[in-house]
Order: structure tokens, then C-alpha cells, then sequence
DNA sequence: TACTATT
């Protein structure tokens, strides 16, 4: 297994041997439950590590790789005793890191200098951290313990994208110990403008702030410099889901202004959830249906004051993380095919082969197998991968997830009164599908129709959308009215009747 | 202008 290693640390890893190690691997191993451990496929052993084993951090994972799909580059250094994916514990958010710890201390010796910094999992921009965890550091000596990072980490923006580390570290090293500075950088490594500092203390970031904040405009910036407290973990999650939404070109609650009538806005955030659960479970479930349930779930729950009750599982559900329940996803049709997003085949047991999650940056998602049990993230790698595609598929986003079947013959355009609606300031992008997306959650909807300039073939930015019923109707314009889509707010109401309006 | 994450 020493040779595998060294190849694996060359960055010429053997696929092959990759996934067939002999080390006492049971392919079809149960570890199903959260946190693969004590080598499942050997019942009669029992679990031993080491008295002196180390437990290894492991950094930069894809968040659509759970344990499963880590075990097999893992167990290439030995037995494994525990590994477990950080999840945040209110969203089940994947955080991008898991916990390892070896039987054998010797193979967390091998893992780490194997492995540290040596390879770039695919769709990271950096390589894999393995070292050992903090807790394992300061160890029983209650000695030396370092302050969250939280308090102490700056973010930095609105730098020019020609500094360097070096450039950001003599800005800010006047103010105390800087123990990491980093530039935050794109798969081509150009600088994105922003930069994270880690001071040792809180009381040293704090005086970088106030010195440095809005002090200088960097050449080429388009406002002065920023200097703030690195988000904390919910605001990260937040602003990674509004992210993902505005690149599907989904409509954005987190625009409603939660602190004037956050109970208002957040009772119809938690019924267009349930609502497009329910959507999904009706069968019409598409992928950006599932992940739009599971987002607002998420929000919904992230909003109960910071302190998100139960997970919400509005619908019968059980084990799965927040999000929509279990049984909906499989339904997703298979090829959703546009830039690799396929439909998500099943796979569901058999592991990955190795050289699906090591083949050095430039492999496909779609090789890896997303849980079925795990429809959140499922629908969240594939939104990864659709925004990595981006803005190439963007006009075809209506052939990347096809619409639900047509639920009345194509010649009813419209609904009888009160079920028609008039939908203003659209985004540019939408078509037809779009916009029947946007309002399937409230009801039958019978047609939708954006109005496109004859000579130019673009968008108005206005439509209609009928439906079946007035309820659903009024519920959609309760719900979307006033929407905040990038810029804009969209403007909903009850199509005139025809023969209104006229004055002769 | 937003991730290097620590059960």
C-alpha cells in the first residue's frame, strides 16, 4: 500500500489500485448512518485505535462528497476509526471538512504527508488540507488555547486584484501577529479583490479595522477599502444560498425585508416551502423545484431568530437533513443533460472508485455519486455544477431542467377571470419556463407567457401566467408580488379583463 | 468583494 501512496503523492495516482486497495474494505459497506465509522465490513473486529492516534482536520472537500466518497482516498494509509463530515447542525450545510481519525497513528502520518497540499479535489480552487485537528494540539495542558478563529479572522475588500499576500500582509502588520493571510483567488488564480487576515488576538483585528476601514481607495477599486470581521457561519450559509439563487436567476427572498414584518414574510417563505414540497411530491419534482424547497426551508429555519427550530419537515420526510423529504427525488428525470448535469443516476450503493474524487481537478461532477437519501445536497452539487456552467447555459435553462409534463392541453392560455396574472419587471432572462417555474408553487398553472420584442426576440420583462383557480392566483400575488429579482421588484397583479380599459 | 472550514 506504500507504493499507492507514493503514486497517489505524485499526483499520478493509480486509479486502478486506487479503488481496489486490499485493505480491509467491504465495498458495500452499511455505513450509511452520518459519520462512517469503525470499519463497518468487520463486525467481529472491534474498533481500536491507537492511545496515542491523532485526529486529522481534513480541509477543502467538495460539499457534494459525504463519507462515503471520502473513505476509499482515506483508507488507502490504513484502517480508518473514524471519519465524519462537519456538517453545520441546524441546515446539515456540508461545511466543507470532516474529522479522520486512523487506528493507527502511523497512518494519519502517512495520510498527512501524503496527501497535505498534494492534490486539489475537483471544483476546488485549492489543495486538500489533512493535519491534525486543533483540539488534538493543545491537548489535556489546558495551556495555550488559541481564540476562535471567528474573532479574530478579517475579510478584506475592494483591494486591487494586482496585490499580493505579501502586498496585504505589510498593510495590515502594523496592527499584531498576523497568523494567516490570504488572497482570495479563481480557478485561474487571479485575484477576486478580497483577502482574509487572521490576527492571533481579537483586540489586534479590531485595531486594523479601525485604522484601515474606508482609509484608502485602491488603485483600479471602485470604493474604498474594506476591513470587517469575516462572516460568521450562518451568514456564510445565507449569502451561499442567495448566491446560488441569483445565478439560477430564482427570485430572491432574502430581499424581503425580514426586520419590518419578518413574521409575514417568513410565514409565506414556510408556505411557498411547503407548497413546492408539495409540488415536488406530486411528482412534477424537478431540480430546481427540490432545491428551491429545500433553500427556503433552510431560510426559513435559519430565520427563527438564529435559533432554527427543529429541522422543518413539512411533509412526512424522517431522516433526511432539512429539506425536501426523501421519497421526491428519485423522481427526478434521469438525463437533465446540459454541460454534464446529468440526471443524477442513481448508484445508490457501490462506492465511488477512487479515482473519481482524485482525478485531479478536472473531472466531471457527474461521477460521483450524490446519496440518494441526501436530496438537499443533491440538488445543491447540482446547482455547484450548473453555476460552474454558467452563463453558457443560462439561455438554455429551460432544457437543463425540463418543465413538468404540461398539465392541460397547450390550447387553454387562459384561465377564467381572476386566475389570470400580470407579471411586471421580469428579469431579462426569463422565458415562458422560467416563469411557469416561478409560479408553479402556488398552483395549477395552465400557461405562462413572456412577451417578447418581434424584432429583437428578446424578453419585455412583462407576461402572464394563469391559473386553474382564483385561490392560487391571489396566493401568487400574495407571495410574489413585490419580489425583489435583482434589482427589481416584480410587479404582480390580476390580468384586466379584456374588455376593461377600453374608453370607447 | 466572500472563504481556510475545527465536532
Amino acid at each position: 500500500m506504500y507504493i499507492k501512496m507514493a503514486t497517489l503523492a505524485n499526483g499520478q495516482a493509480d486509479n486502478a489500485s486506487l479503488s481496489t486497495n486490499g485493505l480491509g474494505s467491504s465495498p458495500g459497506s452499511a455505513g450509511h448512518m452520518n459519520g462512517l465509522s469503525h470499519s463497518p465490513g468487520n463486525p467481529s473486529t472491534i474498533p481500536m485505535k491507537d492511545h496515542d492516534a491523532i485526529k486529522l482536520f481534513i480541509g477543502q472537500i467538495p460539499r457534494n462528497l459525504d463519507e462515503k466518497d471520502l473513505k476509499p482516498l482515506f483508507e488507502e494509509f490504513g484502517k480508518i476509526y473514524e471519519l465524519t463530515v462537519l456538517k453545520d447542525r441546524f441546515t446539515g450545510m456540508h461545511k466543507g471538512c470532516a474529522f479522520l481519525t486512523y487506528c493507527e497513528r502511523e497512518s494519519a502520518l502517512k495520510a498527512q504527508s501524503a496527501l497535505h497540499e498534494q492534490k486539489t479535489l475537483p471544483g476546488m480552487n485549492r489543495p486538500i488540507q489533512v493535519k491534525p485537528a486543533d483540539s488534538e494540539s493543545r491537548g489535556g495542558s489546558s495551556c495555550l488555547r488559541q481564540p476562535p478563529s471567528q474573532d479574530r479572522k478579517l475579510f478584506v475588500g475592494m483591494l486591487n486584484k494586482q496585490q499580493s499576500e505579501d502586498d496585504v500582509r505589510r498593510l495590515f502588520e502594523a496592527f499584531g501577529n498576523i497568523e494567516e493571510c490570504t488572497i482570495l483567488r479563481g480557478p485561474d488564480g487571479n485575484s477576486k479583490g478580497c483577502a482574509f487576515v487572521k490576527y492571533s488576538s481579537h483586540a489586534e483585528a479590531q485595531a486594523a479595522i479601525n485604522a484601515l476601514h474606508g482609509s484608502q481607495t485602491m488603485p483600479g477599486a471602485s470604493s474604498s477599502l474594506v476591513v470587517k470581521f469575516a462572516d460568521t457561519d450562518k451568514e456564510r450559509t445565507m449569502r451561499r444560498m442567495q448566491q446560488m439563487a441569483g445565478q439560477m436567476g430564482m427570485f430572491n427572498p432574502m430581499a424581503i425585508p425580514f426586520g419590518a414584518y419578518g413574521a409575514y414574510a417568513q410565514a409565506l417563505m414556510q408556505q411557498q416551502a411547503a407548497l413546492m414540497a408539495s409540488v415536488a411530491q406530486g411528482g412534477y419534482l424537478n431540480p430546481m423545484a427540490a432545491f428551491a424547497a429545500a433553500q427556503m426551508q433552510q431560510m426559513a429555519a435559519l430565520n427563527m431568530n438564529g435559533l432554527a427550530a427543529a429541522p422543518m419537515t413539512p411533509t412526512s420526510g424522517g431522516s433526511t437533513p432539512p429539506g425536501i423529504t426523501a421519497p421526491a427525488v428519485p423522481s427526478i428525470p434521469s438525463p437533465i443533460g446540459v454541460n454534464g448535469f446529468t440526471g443524477l443516476p442513481p448508484q445508490a450503493n457501490g462506492q465511488p472508485a477512487a479515482e473519481a474524487v482524485f482525478a485531479n481537478g478536472i473531472h466531471p461532477y457527474p461521477a460521483q455519486s450524490p446519496t440518494a437519501a441526501d436530496p438537499l445536497q443533491q440538488a445543491y452539487a447540482g446547482v455547484q455544477q450548473y453555476a460552474a456552467a454558467y452563463p453558457a447555459a443560462y439561455g438554455q435553462i429551460s432544457q437543463a431542467f425540463p418543465q413538468p409534463p404540461p398539465m392541460i392541453p397547450q390550447q387553454q392560455r387562459e384561465g377564467p377571470e381572476g386566475c389570470n396574472l400580470f407579471i411586471y419587471h421580469l428579469p431579462q432572462e426569463f422565458g415562458d419556463a422560467e416563469l411557469m417555474q416561478m409560479f408553479l408553487p402556488f398552483g395549477n398553472v395552465i400557461s405562462s407567457k413572456v412577451f417578447v420584442d418581434r424584432a429583437t426576440n428578446q424578453s419585455k420583462c412583462f407576461g402572464f401566467v394563469s391559473f386553474d383557480n382564483p385561490a392560487s392566483a391571489q396566493t401568487a400575488i400574495q407571495a410574489m408580488n413585490g419580489f425583489q429579482i435583482g434589482m427589481k421588484r416584480l410587479k404582480v397583479q390580476l390580468k384586466r379583463p379584456k374588455d376593461a380599459n377600453r374608453p370607447y
